[in-house]
DNA sequence: GAATGTTTCCATCAGTTGCTGGAGAGAAAT
DNA sequence: ATTTCTCTCCAGCAACTGATGGAAACATTC
């Protein structure tokens, strides 16, 4: 019962917001009385951080699944393959790009415990980029490279309602058009920057790892 | 009075959104009874969609601006100043981009009338940027990456207080670190565009008017 | 200065919100 | 069989929500 609340507390949040949701429209889309609910997870605001954590769990794990798919592959795959992957992904669990995206004009935070998560996720994707070779210390200007990747994405998945009347295309005419556009706009810089590094690198000491020897199509 | 409504409701409704401002807030905030405020703006959707309104036409007026101040520039260095400049005046009015972030999965949402101001924004920059010919009539792929940028620059605004924490570090350093990234991000996708677009015109007639001669740095 | 029109506030409404006490229903343990 | 424990619901609370009617204050016109 507690995970079917999770569940659709997950679904109404991502849809409607915090202020938005009500604990009885939670209740009522699992069928259950509001005491029912309150009697598993306590005030709003605890059940809420419990469907931030749960989505920040789901973003690591399928984070982590797509580190693990473009090991060894060069960084213009690798990155097509993130951006794919991602892109579909967020696509099925729309809730997910909401509930992020809500959060950064959260005037509902108190400072949650949780944040310390968005670095670690961000460390992982950069490392897996070749953006950095520190897992664990990354620099400022590339933690803002990644999160600029994301929000991206979180946009377009977030705005679709918004934006396929506004471009009058249909779901199915949308998310490759999403695709596409994310790799037209994310991949040249980052092979850019691969290629500079490289240059760098080659010029003090052997040339690995990075950029795995590719050049734009 | 009418309009210093509108601009406190401006301020808590991009502040906190649909849901999370009540008319008590707004009315306070200008310090008058809620009843002055129903006198003048009738019922709270019909205020928010003023308010909606009035910041898309703040927006078109800034992108106006910008698209003059660019003329006769080569792209890179348009896409510059474009980027400066409105990220520089979106710092300075959040609440511009917390209320089109907030657009993106309104449920309060009655298919609004000033939708259409939308890709007309879009399609004066995007000519402006020379990625399209007809002001008029854009491409879904053209209007799609005028959408990611704008969408770019906005989640840096309204995550800004989630973001700097996050990252450790102040206001002070981080516009800068976002300008920065948008060039980083935004600029050599487009340089790329652009140097097809003029081959390929090259090929035909005669390459005016795109990319005005450089080459990235 | 009387009449008219505009703007402001006070008091109040009905409906909704987050949340709780207490009474059962059902199963498990004694 | 009784006690205990977990779970669910009904009923209801106080606070707050969007919204309104009507009385004053104020300004404008005649």
């Amino acid at each position: 019962m507690k995970g079917r609340i999770l569940e659709a507390a997950r679904r109404i949040f991502g849809e409607y917001g915090f202020h938005g949701t009500t604990t009885r429209m939670i209740a009522q889309e699992v069928g259950i009385d509001i005491s029912t609910l309150y009697y598993h997870w306590g005030e709003k605001a605890d059940l809420y951080e419990a469907v931030v954590l749960d989505i920040y769990e789901d973003l690591r794990r399928k984070l982590s699944e797509v580190e693990r798919a473009v090991q060894g592959k060069p960084l213009a795959r690798r990155m097509e393959i993130a951006l794919d992957t991602m892109t579909e992904y967020l696509f099925e669990h729309p809730e997910i790009s909401n509930l992020i995206l809500f959060r950064y004009f959260a005037k509902t935070r108190h400072a949650s415990p949780l944040d310390f998560r968005v670095p670690e996720l961000m460390g992982n994707i950069a490392y897996s980029m070749g953006l950095v070779a520190d897992k664990k210390h990354m620099p400022v200007d590339a933690r803002m490279k990644m999160l600029a990747v994301m929000n991206t994405i979180h946009s377009f998945v977030s705005g679709q309602n918004f934006f396929m009347p506004l471009l009058d295309i249909d779901r199915e005419t949308y998310l490759p058009q999403v695709k596409e556009t994310l790799k037209f706009l994310l991949i040249p810089p980052f092979l850019d920057l691969a290629g500079r590094i490289k240059v760098k690198k080659a010029g003090e000491k052997k040339a690995g790892e990075i950029g795995a020897g590719n050049d734009r199509s």
